[in-house]
DNA sequence: GCGACAG
DNA sequence: ATCTTGTCGC
C-alpha cells in the first residue's frame, strides 16, 4: 500500500504483480469505473495532460495543468523512476502508472480533469491506463490516444472535428476523432467519472491547431525536455 | 500458423 | 516508447 498525497491519498494496490494478477486486478477494478461525468465541463475547468517517456530504463512523466477557458498553463510538475515492468499491450499502466502518480502527486492543487496519452475503456477489460489512473486519484479522466488497442470503427470524415465511434462486437468503447483537417484521427474513451460526448467535447475545446490537444501536446513537450536535462547532467558528471 | 498489438 | 535523414508544404 502506498499513499501519495492528499488528493491523490487513496489506497493503493501493489504494482509488482505478475501478469495474470495484473489481469484479474483490471478485471475487478473495471467495475469500479464511472462512465457518468461528475461535473458539467465548463470553461472554468483546469485540465492537466499527461504523458510519459523513457531514456536507459528509467521512465520520466510530465504533468501539465491548463486552464480550459484560456488554454494557459497553470502549473507542471515531472518525476522519474526505474522501470520496472515490461511494455505489454493492454497493460501499460503497471510501467507507467507509478511514475505518473509520483508527478500527479507533486501538483499543488488538484486539477479537473485528466487527459492522458493512451486508452481509457477503449480496452480489451474496460481498463486503459486512463481509466486506471483516474479511478486511483478519484479525478474525472479521458483516455486520447494516437493508435487504437483494440475496436472496429469507420474513417471519419476528412475535416477537422468529424468523428465516428470505436466498438468492439455490439459495444461503443470509444470516438475516433479528427482533431484538424487531413490529419490522423486521435482515440479518444471514457476513462472515469466522465461520458464520451463530454470526453470528446474536452478534447476538442482542448486542441489548438494541432493534432493533440494542448494539455497532451504540452506534456508530450515536457516529458522530452526532462529527458534530455538528464541526459546532459549524466553526461557531463562523467566528464 | 498468421495478423494485431496504447506507450 | 526510442533510434534516425531527408523531404514535402504552408
Amino acid at each position: 500500500m502506498v499513499i501519495v498525497k492528499k488528493f491523490i491519498q487513496k489506497t493503493i494496490h501493489p504494482w509488482d504483480l505478475k501478469p495474470e494478477e495484473a489481469i484479474a486486478l483490471q478485471t475487478k477494478l473495471a467495475r469500479r469505473v464511472i462512465r457518468k461525468s461528475r461535473f458539467r465541463p465548463d470553461g472554468m475547468m483546469t485540465v492537466a495532460g499527461v504523458d510519459a517517456g523513457y531514456r536507459d530504463d528509467i521512465a520520466h512523466a510530465a504533468v501539465v495543468v491548463v486552464d480550459l477557458k484560456d488554454l494557459r498553463t497553470v502549473e507542471k510538475a515531472v518525476a522519474a523512476k526505474p522501470v520496472a515492468f515490461p511494455y505489454v499491450p493492454g497493460m501499460l499502466s503497471f510501467r507507467e502508472g507509478p511514475v505518473i502518480l509520483k508527478a500527479l502527486g507533486k501538483l499543488k492543487s488538484p486539477p479537473d480533469l485528466l487527459m492522458i496519452d493512451g486508452q481509457g475503456v477503449a480496452h480489451p477489460r474496460r481498463f486503459g491506463i486512463a481509466s486506471h489512473i483516474g479511478l486511483l486519484t478519484d479525478i474525472p479522466s479521458i483516455g486520447c490516444a494516437k493508435t487504437k488497442l483494440v475496436g472496429d470503427y469507420e474513417e471519419p470524415h476528412r475535416s477537422g472535428g468529424s468523428t465516428s465511434y470505436l466498438t468492439d462486437g455490439k459495444e461503443t468503447i470509444g470516438a475516433v476523432v479528427r482533431t484538424r483537417t487531413d490529419v490522423k484521427p486521435v482515440f479518444v474513451s471514457i476513462g472515469h467519472l466522465m461520458d464520451l460526448n463530454d470526453s470528446i467535447r474536452a478534447v476538442i475545446k482542448s486542441c489548438c491547431g494541432y493534432r493533440l490537444p494542448e494539455p497532451i501536446r504540452r506534456a508530450d513537450h515536457l516529458s522530452r525536455k526532462q529527458i534530455k536535462t538528464t541526459k546532459s547532467a549524466k553526461f557531463t558528471k562523467v566528464i
